[in-house]
DNA sequence: CGTATAATTGAGATTAGTCAATAACTGTGG
DNA sequence: CCACAGTTATTGACTAATCTCAATTATACG
């Protein structure tokens, strides 16, 4: 995986389960919910994290001025929820129907007391998570609008398994919030890519791949890694 | 602490260890470096992780298109060079004369495993730099450029601690290269600051902070929290 | 003291944002 | 099944902000 493609992989409060390790699968409790239903409000206590299982969710933020951040969107696999303290500091919900496993916060702080290689796991992922934090938020910062369109693309192709053939969840809004951009922005940039045949949109939340390679390209031109 | 003055706080490489916890004080061992002097680069192997003690680095990653990201400040109290993989992956280097603990890898990860409150204090300190810097680099990412140093000049001031008077160990280009800004913006936006009096510049490394009240509020102008 | 680096300032180009209009899609109820 | 209303997406014209390039001034260091 390019390390570009790492955007929604690294989900500031959403951290990755390595698959290898089913870290909660003792605990049997599956949550069905619906597209649109929270699974928590920012101020709300924080008693349970989320392992998403299915469906797509999103963190995001309210400012009282009326502008929003998405925050994280959260896919299978994906931790959601992890807060620092009594409280959440972000609204939650589902873009889909789908299914969590809620970890008692309580359950959670003494399976690390007692399970050192848990806590050793969940460390790793977690600076794991800040490594790429860092390096994601701050190629936002640096890359114009279509490159982060373009790496948007590509990560979400990446972190959902598809090959040419992306169904969007999310809203423009929701992709402008994510990316620092506006509505408008983000689907003149979409527009763009497709007026060069990178790819095409045959409804707005179907983007079919033309050439991946010209895409991934759009979206690493100004930050090279060596 | 206002939620705005967290940017260098919020160091994605360096988490700060709560100073009621002197997690390594065990480790003697301190090494002095000079101005410049690099603690480690990108590629390095990662057998230690350091303990600012004394001074500020700063840690940064250079592309191959010659563009440059600094990732981090770090000052005393904060742990810096933690990854995730054998290599590190940015550069660290010192802007100040300082001492430094280095705390090696192998150790950090056998006290892991053998002291279960180390490993829930370690990974509490990554969930909370974490939060902090999605909401850090969230906030760079939507900030004006004049917010965004005015907010740098605040967070660096809580940072060390000064009061009116605040000292600046690193260059405008290192300021650009940390809010995702040009040189020239940077300077522009203090002599901005300047002319309307919240600050004054008797010399490029010198602020004095005439009005903290102003210089707070340009910093939080657009992003007001609930 | 002179040279190299860093900082400031100005003018113009470029990018993304804002405001506004139109088009497409979604879901609801007739 | 269709029509309507509300939301979402696209597009255009214009504005505002930052970047780029260039020149000048200040500072630091040998």
């Amino acid at each position: 995986m390019s390390r570009l493609a790492r955007p929604s992989d690294s989900t500031v409060l959403s951290f990755q389960v390595p698959p290898c390790h089913t870290v909660f699968a003792a605990d049997p409790v599956l949550r069905s919910v619906k597209a649109h239903d929270a699974l928590f409000f920012d101020g709300d206590e924080f008693t349970n994290l989320y392992e998403v299982v299915e469906g797509v969710f999103r963190a995001s933020k309210i400012y009282s001025d009326g502008r929003r951040q998405i925050v994280a969107f959260a896919y299978p696999g994906d931790l959601v929820g992890f807060a620092q303290s009594n409280r959440h500091r972000f609204d939650c919900d589902a873009l889909t129907a789908g299914k969590v496993r809620p970890i008692s916060r309580h359950a959670l702080l003494s399976a690390v007391k007692t399970r050192p290689a848990l806590a050793e796991k969940l460390l790793s992922a977690a600076v794991d998570q800040l490594s790429c934090m860092q390096e994601l938020s701050m190629i936002l910062c640096r890359k114009s609008a279509l490159e982060r369109v373009a790496s948007f693309l590509c990560a979400f192709r990446e972190k959902t398994g598809a090959d040419r053939y992306v169904q969007l969840p999310m809203t423009r809004g929701d992709i402008a919030d994510y990316l620092g951009l506006t509505v408008e922005t983000v689907s003149r940039n979409m527009t763009n890519l497709r007026q060069r045949q990178i790819i095409e949109l045959p409804e707005p939340a179907c983007v079919r791949i033309l050439d991946l390679e010209r895409l991934r390209h759009v979206a690493e031109e100004d930050v090279a890694y060596h």
